[in-house]
DNA sequence: CTGTTAGCGCATTCAC
DNA sequence: GTGAATGCGCTAACAG
């Protein structure tokens, strides 16, 4: 409840001593420092957000744009919400939660000085959210790249270079048919871009290596799982390598190939795409492309406050997925290689 | 960027019309009115928030403080966090994220008036945060009631009476030998309020009933589910009437008693405490006690708004639970009967 | 190195 | 039913 002016009476200083000393925007005596100090530890002080935003014309607030859709994985945006709200603090910003789709909610905390910037999580790529930001004006970055960003700065990981390194893992392995488990259906129709891009990463990388593909999208359910496997990974053209891009199914996938009588990586090699601690903190050591999605909300927030300040031009920067092979991929047994060569 | 100045010379007004026009706190002809709202829409006006906030001594913002553990679900949480979201939206205040180990957060954002008031989630039976938020003196709520609440007002689902009227289902059915599996072992050591007080009911509900009971804790993979059904569902001893508060492990709940050669309610009945998505949109329509949590961040949203005009003693509401029979309960065989009470 | 001062945009009390 | 004037608490020139 005590104001600057009262931190200033007691320290026998002027206001504008007191914000200088807060600010740290120009050398104050250490002598009248302490004493400042002295005096805001006594009164308890602290600054009014809504003054300071009032004069300042900045919020110290970023807005967070998350998706509460059913068909985004919850713990995966937990993740980046947690890693956004860590990130931000360390730049003295607080965190302001939208909702996709609270349609109006992103020009009205523009326009009122609630936020200083903002973060968007889960693009499509044709978003029509994305011209709206553009016009508005304010730092923005983008988690995910649309087709056209409208000069808005993205981050994403790079899930086509992660199917890619994923498939070449597994050609390497001398893996001949392979197969993707992607996002359930409706990511895909809404065109998430991490969605789309995992298949087109696949699809590439597999006519790149001259071998024989399929993939197919697969709901978060037990029974989906077990169909999709049904028709990828059994029959005369079954695929002897996975790549599974839906860390909900993980849990499940060990124990349904198990009831139909597979085990990995002796009769299938798995390369999981999927959350860092998903892939590892599972009972099952899956040889995986991590999405480190701590990085990513790290990076969205760094880019937003590199140009809170200062202009910069936007830029697109991809996270570099990495491989790690733990123990569900191995090599093609002789006569699976055989078997696709002889395809 | 028009300010309310703007606004009014527009108008042909002064600022305080303008002032009132938006408020609604005195009359103003129809006239004046008409053209001061011309003249906002016009000039694309909006109230900018940092000088509301200063004025009024109101942020509009509310603070919700999420868990981002490993051990609490986060799907629920999400649910939560769009509940008081949407909530909050209709009482025209945004929502800031404040993490729950951010440990400081809450005392700043409170003595800074970034926000009104504030919305606590996860709440322990002996949070030390509590006596903290109480000396604050802001509106605040706790999901998750404490054993003392310093005076703060609480709104939780009656997870004791959830758990009770599972066992009073059971019961109803015949089944006299009753098993529980319950939250992570370390929610449990933690004393997350649901996690005591789901364990609490059912063993108060067991002992009342005369019955056979055992309870144990189980964390969310399947090695953990399987090695706590063969412990409580099989053997000599083996329950007939389940209650699973774990929603993590209902999807695999079904597939694990198969491979064990169980069937569901044949063999085995099972009551799931679960959130209302999770019971109903699964494959498996449990019998279940729904985990409203949209209902439960509601409330809290209200009761905080209802305190930040007036003062209000503090108060519990406890969310009332109702059971749903659907396909995984029923009737417990003769056999199973004279079993238990042949014990 | 420090003080003085003029706003930032809005809410509200008083006067009319 | 309306306008003028003051202050909310802070920042950032400007002036020493």
């Amino acid at each position: 409840m005590a104001t600057m002016n009262d931190v200033a009476r007691a320290a026998g200083v002027s206001t504008s001593t007191v914000s200088y000393v807060l600010s740290g925007k120009r050398t104050i005596s250490a002598d009248t420092r302490n004493e400042v100090l002295a005096a805001i530890e006594k009164l308890g002080y602290s600054p009014h957000a809504g003054a300071r935003a009032l004069a300042s014309n900045r919020s110290n607030v970023l807005g967070l744009v998350v998706p509460l859709r059913a068909d985004v994985n919850v713990s995966v945006v937990m993740q980046f919400v947690a890693a956004v709200v860590t990130t931000a603090r360390t730049f003295e910003q607080d965190v302001l939660l939208l909702t996709q789709d609270d349609v109006g909610g992103i020009e009205r905390v523009v326009s009122q000085s609630v936020v200083d910037g903002l973060v968007m999580m889960d693009i499509e790529a044709k978003d029509p959210r994305i011209p709206l930001l553009a016009k508005l004006g304010k730092p923005a970055v983008l988690i995910g790249v649309p087709d056209d960003a409208f000069g808005i700065s993205c981050v994403d990981f790079d899930f086509a270079a992660a199917s890619r390194i994923s498939v070449r893992h597994l050609l390497e392995l001398g893996h001949r048919r392979l197969a993707l488990i992607g996002s359930p259906q409706a990511s895909l129709e809404r065109h998430a871009t991490y969605a789309d891009r995992v298949r087109s990463g696949f699809e590439d990388a597999c006519r790149a290596g001259g071998v024989d593909f399929a993939s197919r999208a697969c709901e978060s359910t037990s029974g989906a799982l077990a169909e999709a496997l049904e028709e990828l990974v059994t029959g005369p053209d079954a695929a002897t390598g996975l790549v599974v891009h839906n860390e909900f199914l993980l849990p499940m996938l060990r124990d349904t190939l198990a009831t139909m009588g597979l085990k990995i990586p002796g009769d299938l090699s798995v390369v999981a795409i999927a959350p860092t601690d998903v892939a590892v903190s599972s009972t099952v050591p899956w040889t995986a492309v991590s999405i480190p999605a701590h990085d990513i909300g790290r990076a969205a927030v760094e880019m937003v406050m590199e140009r809170l300040h200062a202009e910069k031009p936007a830029e697109v920067r991809l996270i570099v997925p990495t491989l790690v092979q733990r123990a569900t991929t191995g090599r093609a047994t002789t006569g699976q290689a055989v078997d696709g060569a002889g395809h």
